[in-house]
Parts: C-alpha cells; structure tokens; sequence
DNA sequence: CTGAAAGCGCTAACAC
DNA sequence: GTGTTAGCGCTTTCAG
C-alpha cells in the first residue's frame, strides 16, 4: 500500500538503518549516503509513519493540550501562546480537542501512550476528578483555567493555574456596588453544581451580604448553558420578571446576548442598566456599548502552566497552585448610580 | 512503564488473543473471561496503545478533519455537523488543527498512514494545491469552504463545497447599490493573492462595473489580516481619507470592527453609512446595530462535505464540486438611500 | 560509517 | 472458545 522505510531502503540501495538516520538528523551518515536517501524519499513521496515510530520510542519530548470546548474563544488566545512557550522550552506540542461529553482523562491516558508523552495541560474541564480518575496518568499534568476546586484530588500530584472565579465574581459585583448599585440581578448559568456558573455565583452572593444587600432570588436568572441565544432568552424573563438597574453576567459572551436584549425591552446601557462580565474576550471592545469586564491574564494564565510543567519534567520546580488576577477593562457599560 | 495486554493475559491467566477479543468486543469469548479480563483491566487501570493497534490495523473507518485556523468561529459550526454527520454515516471522526504557518497536505499524508484513515475532510486551508502536493494522498479527500481556484488540480481528482465568494460578495454590493448606494467603500484583506479576499474583492469590483460605478482606489482599504484589531485601524484610514455611504466588508468580524470605529468617527450606523458583510456569525445577530449579512449555509456545507466523501468510499458517487449559496440575514445596518 | 536483527504492543489468521 | 504466532513499520543496540 505505502511505500515504508524497508522500499526506500532498497531504492536507495543502503539500509533501513542509514534510512532511518538520515530521516531523523543523525549526524553518523556519510554525505553521500545522505543525498541519495532524501533523493528517494523526495522522489518517491515518503511519509514515514508515526505509528510505528511512537511505539518504538521511550519518551518524545512532547506535550499534549487537551482543551474541553475550542469554540471557546477565551481558550484561543491562551493556546497560541501555551504553543509558543512549549516550543522555547524546547519541547513540542500535540493539541487534541475533545466534546464536551467525552473524557478528557480517558483521552489523556490513551495519548500518553500512544504518542509517549511527557506531560499535559488541560485547558477547560471537568472540576471534580478524583484520585482514581488521574491514576491512569503517570506524567506530570497542569491544569489551566480551573482548579478542580470540587475534586477530592492530591493537590501535591498535580499543578494547576486559574482565576479564583469566586473572587473575581465577588470583585465584579462589588465594583457595581461602589457605583451606587443595589438592585443588581445576575445571568448565570445554573445554580449549585461543579462549574464556574456556581463558583462565580457564589461570589456575587458573598459581595451582596457583604454589603448589606439582601438576595432577591427574582434578581437570578439561569440560562442552562453558556451560549448567547440561551442567555439571550434568560435575559427576557428577567427584564420582563424584574427592575434592576444593574446585570452581572459570568461570561462576556452572556453579557453581550444579555445587551442586546435589554435594548429590545428599551433598556438602555448603562443609563438604565449597567452591566460587567468576567473573561475579556477581545471582542467585547468592539460592541456598543463597549463591555466592562474583568479580563483573564490569558497569556499569563499559559505562560504560568508551561513555566510550571517545564519545572516538573527538568527535575526542579514542584506541583503548585497559582490563582491569577483578572484585571479591569473599563469599557462603557457601567455608570454611577450618584 | 505502563501495563501492556501482555500483562492483563497474564494477570487474568488468558492469552492476549482473549484479551484482545474482550478489548474489541469479538464474540467469540466466553462470559467467564470476559468478565474475568474486564476484572482485571478496572483493577489495573489498563489502557491499550492506539499506536500498536494503528500499525496492525489495515483501515479504520476514520475520517479526518484538518482544520487551519479553528479560532474562526464559523468552522466551530460546520465542525459540530461534520462530526454527528460522520458518526451517522457510520465512520468516526479524527479532528486535528494545524497552524496558519503549518502545511495541511503533509498532515494529512501523515496522519493518513499513522491512523489508516479511509478519507479526509480539509476545513480552510490554502487556494492552491498542485497536483505534486496532492500526490502523498491516497484516499479521497474534500475540501470544505474552498475550492482551490487558484490551483491546478483535476477536478476529477477531489471535491470541494464551498460558497462562490466572489459571486457572494456581488450579491452583497448588488444589495448596497439597489438600495441607492454608490459610494461604496470596501474592508478587504490584501488586494491580489489567492485568498477569500481577493474573490470576494473581485466580486466588488465587477458589481460596480455591472453598475457603472467607476471604482475609486480611495474607497479601498486592506487591513492586512482577518483580525478585528487590524480591521479596526483600517476602517479608521477610510474614515478619515474618505466619504462614504455604504461598506462591504469581507467577513462578519471585520464589519464589526469597522462599525466601532465609525461611530467613534461620529458615522452612524445605518443612518450616515451602511455596513453589509459575508459570513452569518451568530455573533453578529448581537452587535447594535444587528449586522446584515450574507449568512454561509454552515450546516449544509458540512452535511454535503460529509455526504460526499461518503459516497466516494462507498463506491458509489463521484467527486464534484458544489457551490452553495449564501442566505440574506437583514439585520439593521443597511438603509435606503430613498 | 553501515547493516542485521531484536523488539515496541497489538491484531488476526491459524491451529487446537 | 482459546492460545500461538507472525508480522505492522520503525528505532536502536551491536557487530563489523
């Protein structure tokens, strides 16, 4: 069917052991032998296979991202430059996406073998592995966004690099409290649960009783996902349910559905509303009212994950847990209620 | 290192040809060792090497999907439809991305020998392969949202669905002119080359002819890239060097950072300049003003990618080359010139 | 510098 | 039903 390193080998009348040096750089090839290899192979339109290759080698300098949800498009930001800061260290990267029904950790242990990795970063994922879900991994793992903050997990057996998202929700709200906001309704995406929804939630609570503001529970409205039509729809039953003069949303993406809706219900942002979100995604600059929000060190976020699993495979440096800040992005959508 | 099917026939007092039946769900095993291989297996965390197996295996019934580029939201939707397409045609899929830099023919002729794939689905990609690049490939092949106009394949020898780009983006100035427009600035990419932009530029160009507008070079503005950032600062180069009524941009994203900037500009969107573009984001049913565009049939594109190929493994079927046609989105920022 | 040969972990005949 | 065994295509000692 295809042509293997044994053809070339013969057309090129040397050994597949000459072939297989020239193919990987080694220097102990003559000149000649070298050029007539790669004439071969050029010629004949080799392709070595890799399968065949990843069984045989012990260890391959690679690292695997195995990002839950690509559409997220927070998650294409911090790959790009997870991707550069793999390749300084001197390492290469093999991304893999998988569906949101499916298990990373599975995935995970199934391309550890197969591709002999020597380590991961899990970008975006479930909060609640247990101890028996990762013993099937044997390299050392990092995970980027979240900190299995629901999991019952060693914290010395793994590194992770996240937002506290409690404390960046709290932050959020508060900032609406100082502008004079009382009546501040939320858009989340389900109560209770091991997701970011109930962990930034959480803090919108917390940043309310600190204030003195009790919880209107009229003021929550779940949108039973995170995607803009849902919360779009959400941010109907609350307009039409509720007066608030301000809107907290977990995500800018939800921020911005919600935005289009209260201007249909003629709510105007932010002179009769003010709304903020957490994420920064770079889009938000660009709508009307431009979006406050708590923007996520993206770039920091991947740095800090790669620093961290480099450190593990060299030998020094040990599993830590590094919670970023996110840092304000002043937009347009929040007044002062003086 | 890690557990090997050699060990499980071991440890469950079976041979690998047992286990291996037990993996695979053959049934020829009796409910004794199944059971008693399953045991073991759960009890020792034991996952197969997907590389021994891709070596041995002579087809999979795997379809690849290489995708340049995932951070383009549009493919997240034809993505999601490729994938239950594939699994309902009864194949599975394999999803892969490469980098803008990277070249997708070589992936695809190595993942082709590493996971015997029976056929492949290219998602983006470059406007002009030659028969030279091609010829790695053994198994049938489509490209999605591309046709490779550009390039100098037989037709005979792959299929493409795609939207005729330049035939799209007439329509889209067409609508602009029909409503009184004629001072029609346009938001490209690069002027020449063989990208999306220059088609959908020629189409620009070729509706004005068929309209009589002479074309003013003013009124033509390249950002450089695909990017919102870069779209931005161009939008603001044509406000300031030029006056216009109307805009066509070449995609969804860079209409809407054209819109912000010219409203920063004090342009009023629709009032003082309309805006029109191709894509269909479902982002963009969200921006002020809702953007009107030419919304690509994602899902009918992907449906169509996958049918083909399909039928092209079945035996049954031949490679075409099908042009899909776009679907009006009126949003808000287009007006009459009464 | 080069080639022969021993596997890597798995599947699939092929015998039993 | 079950076990033995011959490779899949490649890298890598180990001799020459």
């Amino acid at each position: 069917m295809h042509l293997t390193i044994k053809d070339i080998a013969k057309y090129s009348g040397t050994s597949v052991s000459t072939v297989s040096r020239v193919l990987n750089n080694h220097p102990d090839v003559s000149e000649k032998a070298r050029t007539q290899v790669l004439k071969i192979v050029e010629q004949y339109h080799y392709v070595p296979n890799n399968s065949a290759r990843n069984l045989v080698i012990r260890e391959s300098a690679t690292i695997a991202v195995i990002v839950r949800g690509i559409a997220n498009p927070f998650f294409t930001r911090i790959i790009k430059t997870i991707e550069s800061a793999i390749y300084a260290e001197g390492y290469s990267m093999s991304l893999h996406q998988i569906g949101s029904s499916d298990d990373e950790l599975m995935a995970a242990a199934m391309l550890e073998r197969e591709k002999r990795l020597c380590g991961i970063i899990f970008l975006g994922g479930r909060f609640n592995y247990s101890a028996m879900d990762v013993a099937t991994l044997r390299v050392p793992f990092v995970c980027c966004t979240y900190a299995n903050t629901f999991g019952a997990l060693d914290p010395e057996g793994f590194s992770s690099v996240a937002i506290d998202d409690k404390r960046e929700a709290y932050r959020a709200v508060r900032f609406l409290i100082e502008h004079g906001h009382r009546r501040i309704a939320a858009l989340i995406e389900a109560k209770g649960g091991a997701s970011i929804s109930q962990l930034r939630y959480e803090g919108y609570c917390e940043a309310l009783a600190d204030a003195g503001i009790a919880l209107d529970p009229a003021l929550v409205e779940c949108a039973g996902s995170f995607e803009m039509e849902d919360a779009y729809h959400a941010a109907a039953r609350l307009a039409e349910r509720a007066h608030f003069t301000a809107l907290f949303a977990i995500s800018d993406a939800m921020a911005m559905a919600a935005m289009k809706q209260l201007s249909l219900h003629n709510i105007r942002v932010p002179e009769d509303c003010s709304v903020i979100a957490i994420d920064g995604l770079e889009l938000t600059n660009y709508c009307t009212p431009t979006l406050t929000t708590l923007e996520q060190p993206a770039e920091e976020m991947a740095l800090a994950s790669v620093k961290t699993l480099a450190g593990l495979l060299r030998g020094d440096g040990t599993n830590n847990h590094v919670f970023m800040e996110t840092k304000l992005r002043t937009g347009a959508s929040v007044r002062s209620l003086e």
